[in-house]
DNA sequence: ATAGGGTTAG
């Protein structure tokens, strides 16, 4: 096997060459039953350098490899602040916050890097209101923050939809960076943050001050104004994006295909869906099939909705066949809605909510016997156990649909009348 | 030679 000259010239690298081993930047190979002691591995004068025994922990850590990371960072005979922070890093990106956080106490000297592994790490496992205690922590000990931390706060905000705490963040950002703009992860971090927490106005603020502009930032602000349901804007600005230089990945087609999907545009969509693999190359993916099924099932054309799945190069996944299945709801079609479960029940069956939403077609038809079937089918699946909601919650939740929303003649039973 | 950052269907 090759091995790039420098290393060869290192005394560290060559020590692990004559145990016959192999450095786990260049292999990939690991060090496979050597995992007793590690000091052993090591004479005296790479002991003292604390470089390599970080740069194995790293290494292991980014392998996915924790637990031997974490022998090496226990085995290390001086550890720095870097030490310290790739362990921590390495825990806050598996989502295994509390040995993060335990790590986290036990440093005394902490800098920005240590806090914003923490931040991101929660950030990243959904616990976005203990990021944001950790930046009043951070700030409350005197650290100061920089543009890492707040590129994860905004994250959180988006997340928690707190529009309130991501201007203040937004604020202090135009404190802190030069006036000249921020740079694009942040713009494009700002463009999320507004357009999840409903302020479409100020995303497109954001989006118009930004002098350089990647995909990414297309795709915040295309797929922002899609949700929102102004798919008119959405549409005009991949428009303007495809005379722009900056070229449409599949994450832009997703939002464009919401905005159709959204908007009633089929026509529009069927298009959108033909470029993007006859004009840019890309592959559909399940999200692009997801938005198609949607933008057809809304329209009530459940029948090419239902032959569109049939025709996908890709297998269909529970969300697919849950989206017909609403749509089937929507339009009050049993037939078809019954067919979709099938085929959801195949993929899932442990998922009650499906089994709910049935009811709910069934019970907006009037058809309470089939509910009462439903019932069953979860009982005897043993589905009900796991559920959230009781069934008798999805009866009534299903009564009151079919009194307040749906468009059916069907009259109900004397029964579910009296429990409403 | 070791540490921290982004968008995706219901």
């Amino acid at each position: 096997m090759r091995k790039p000259p420098i290393l060869n010239a290192n005394p560290w690298f060559s020590h692990h060459q004559r145990l016959q081993l192999q450095p786990i930047s260049l292999t990939g190979a690991h060090f496979q039953g050597r995992h007793g002691n590690f000091s052993e591995l090591f004479d005296d004068s790479a002991k003292r350098d604390v470089v390599p025994w970080s740069a194995l922990t790293s290494g292991y850590a980014k392998r996915g490899e924790l637990d031997v990371a974490r022998r090496y960072f226990d085995d290390m005979p001086v550890k720095d602040l870097v030490s310290w922070n790739v362990m921590i890093t390495a825990y806050a990106k598996r989502g295994e916050m509390e040995s993060a956080r335990k790590l986290f106490n036990e440093v005394l000297k902490k800098d920005v890097v240590t806090w914003n592994a923490m931040i991101a790490g929660y950030v990243l496992s959904g616990e976005c209101k203990k990021a944001l205690e950790m930046f009043e922590e951070m700030k409350t000990v005197g650290e100061r923050p920089d543009e890492v931390t707040m590129l994860s706060l905004l994250n959180a905000c988006a997340d928690l939809g707190d529009l309130q705490v991501g201007m203040k963040i937004h604020w202090s950002l135009s404190e802190m960076v030069s006036s000249s703009g921020f740079n694009v992860l942040l713009g494009n971090a700002l463009i999320d943050m507004y357009a999840k927490c409903g302020s479409i106005g100020r995303a497109l603020k954001v989006f118009r001050d930004m002098r350089e502009k990647d995909v990414s930032t297309w795709n915040s602000v295309i797929g922002g104004l899609a949700i929102h349901g102004h798919a008119e804007e959405s549409i005009n600005l991949f428009t303007q994006m495809r005379r722009s230089k900056v070229r449409p990945n599949e994450i832009t087609f997703v939002g464009v295909l919401v905005a159709c999907s959204h908007a009633g545009r089929v026509n529009e969509g069927r298009q959108y869906f033909k470029l993007m693999r006859d004009g840019y190359n890309i592959e559909p993916n399940i999200r692009h099939y997801g938005c198609m099924v949607d933008m057809l099932g809304r329209a009530g054309l459940l029948d090419e909705a239902f032959k569109f799945i049939d025709s996908m190069l890709i297998e269909p996944n529970a969300i697919i066949w849950r989206t017909l299945l609403g749509a089937c709801r929507i339009h009050g079609n049993v037939e078809l809605g019954r067919r979709a479960n099938v085929r959801l029940l195949k993929i899932r069956q442990d998922e009650s909510g499906d089994y709910v939403l049935l009811s709910n077609i069934y019970a907006s038809k009037g058809e309470w016997d089939r509910v009462e079937k439903v019932r069953k089918m979860m009982d005897d699946t043993g589905v009900r156990k796991d559920a959230g909601y009781s069934l008798i919650e999805a009866e009534e939740k299903a009564l009151i649909d079919f009194l307040f929303n749906s468009k059916s003649k069907v009259s109900l039973k004397p029964t579910n009348l009296v429990q409403c």
